[in-house]
DNA sequence: CAAACTGTACTAGTCGTATAATACAGTCAA
DNA sequence: TTGACTGTATTATACGACTAGTACAGTTTG
């Protein structure tokens, strides 16, 4: 059963983009598996203190990227494959990872720098 | 005079926090100055395609954080001092570095590949 | 079977973002 | 002074995100 118990949803973005990283990222870390159970959506809301629709349309779009599978009465369950992983995991980390690098250099910071400033900030981010 | 030639608003976040992170990184990054002059709300949304009350939210969000200076009939400059810019850039860098830190994190990526990536794909993000 | 769960669907309302069209007052230069 | 520009304010509309409440159909388990 996946928990969702390190789920902090944040402002400012969508939550139910929220909960769609959160799976994917979950996914690459290998911390979410093929075949893990997913707590229901009224169970999920109630847990995290949002709106029932919200989970649901994040669940829709996890089917449609057929990360999930569910059917009406039953449980829904992750439906990973090694591809699908790897998909994801090169999406989310180019994603982020030219994300951050503009903003830096948007700022004027060299590469020399962005590298010093993530290596010292690394342990106190928020996991 | 503050051009925005190399501003791109982007989908998913509010356009007047795009505006607000523009001129924040830029004078962080020393290419917006003390005393610069802003475009006009009007020549500014027409030049991004945008509605002036857009703009308006955007240039009056950086005069409560005491940024610019407006008065009704003159234009619109930049008040920055060396104070300001060191806050801002603690500010920008501390969430940006967090975010990205705690997102690789979550992918199960240590420190070493985090390094590794965010230095080859340093040239290829956007400006 | 029956109860308790599941996913799904629908309507209605709030809130923030963004657009659109005006209007008014102050500044500045010809 | 006059006119063209500034900033500021107001109202109305549209849309998406999110909340709230309800309803229905299918599955699972006792």
């Amino acid at each position: 059963m996946i928990t969702f118990n390190t789920f902090k949803p944040t402002e400012g973005t969508p939550i139910y983009q929220q909960i769609l990283l959160y799976v994917k990222r979950g996914a690459v870390a290998g911390t979410i598996r093929d075949g893990d159970e997913l707590p229901s959506r009224r169970v999920l809301s109630a847990l995290l203190g949002i709106n029932p629709n919200t989970v649901q349309k994040a669940f829709r779009l996890l089917e449609d990227e057929e990360l999930i599978t569910s059917q009406t009465g039953a449980k829904s369950y992750m439906t990973l494959s090694a591809a699908k992983i790897e998909r994801l995991r090169e999406d989310l980390l180019r994603e982020d990872i030219r994300g951050i690098a503009g903003a830096l250099r948007q700022m004027g910071i060299d590469k020399e720098e962005a590298l010093r400033l993530l290596s010292e900030n690394w342990e106190e981010s928020e996991s």
